[in-house]
DNA sequence: TACATTATTGTACTTAGTACAAATTATAAT
DNA sequence: ATTATAATTTGTACTAAGTACAATAATGTA
């Protein structure tokens, strides 16, 4: 637990972000919490911890992790943007029925568009709906 | 151009929708505005011609035409909910430089999970972002 | 045409996210 | 360690997307 603050701190020294209390517990909740969570929901479970927590903070934190590319946005229905630790290329399954976001693997290199030829591809997103094995 | 009213009449006719002016101009619109409008544009333009509209009005028919499978949306950008009256398989890559959302073919059959085995996948969504030809 | 049903409109409301200035905390220099 | 400087956090006010709802208008049917 100890160890892996201080690999948190390593993490965002790396990327020449400056540490706080605040920032270093986004990161963990991000690390151990693995549901894709909403703003709504780091807040109110980090403020449980930290009562003086802002909604902005946590806003403003997020928005660095990104811009570092320590976190990533998933975008999937407009009216809630969720974050995910895990930045490496893959793809989410929302089940319409619980709402649970899952991973999956994909090899994005094998997504090969010939009408974009002349792009300049920076990001690759895919993601699927349906309903998952355990509302079936 | 009346030809193609008479059309529309018919598409929404399928599907059971009852007719009525604002929903045939959100159709219409839909049907010669290719560039994945969002609703303030819609309404905005429609507005002009029928200066009555309300925003209300756009958003209940653009859901009743998502319903219908007449029209499907567009979550690229967390802020920005836009809407495509072509409802087949293809993706959208999206310049980060001049906003422009451009189509793409892909094969959507040919993203095979087999992470996802057990699952119920109803939709299947792909979108990229970077610089289009334009703007490089 | 007359009636019942459905759609439109306008207003009020909710909620996600942003702007900004004051207060606090962290970093660097002495 | 103390101080000065810079960066971050906080709280409030604000904006903008979208929804709820009741009154009004339009539409479909007998
Ligand atoms: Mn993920
Ligand atoms: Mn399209
Ligand atoms: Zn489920
Ligand atoms: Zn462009």
């Amino acid at each position: 637990m100890q160890l892996l603050f201080e690999d948190l701190k390593e993490k965002l020294k790396k990327k020449n972000i400056n540490l706080s209390y605040q920032r270093l517990k986004v990161l963990e909740y991000l690390t151990q919490v693995r549901t894709h969570p909403t703003v709504d929901q780091i807040f109110t479970d980090l403020q449980k911890d930290i009562s003086t927590l802002s909604k902005t903070t946590v806003y403003n934190t997020l928005r660095v992790l990104v811009q570092a590319g320590l976190v990533r946005v998933i975008t999937i229905e407009d009216n809630e943007t969720r974050y995910d630790i895990d930045v490496r290329d893959h793809g989410h399954f929302k089940c319409e029925s619980c709402g649970k976001i899952y991973d999956f693997n994909i090899d994005m290199n094998s997504l090969i568009v010939k009408d974009l030829n002349n792009f300049k591809i920076d990001d690759k997103n895919v993601y699927f709906k349906g309903i998952c094995p355990q509302c079936l």
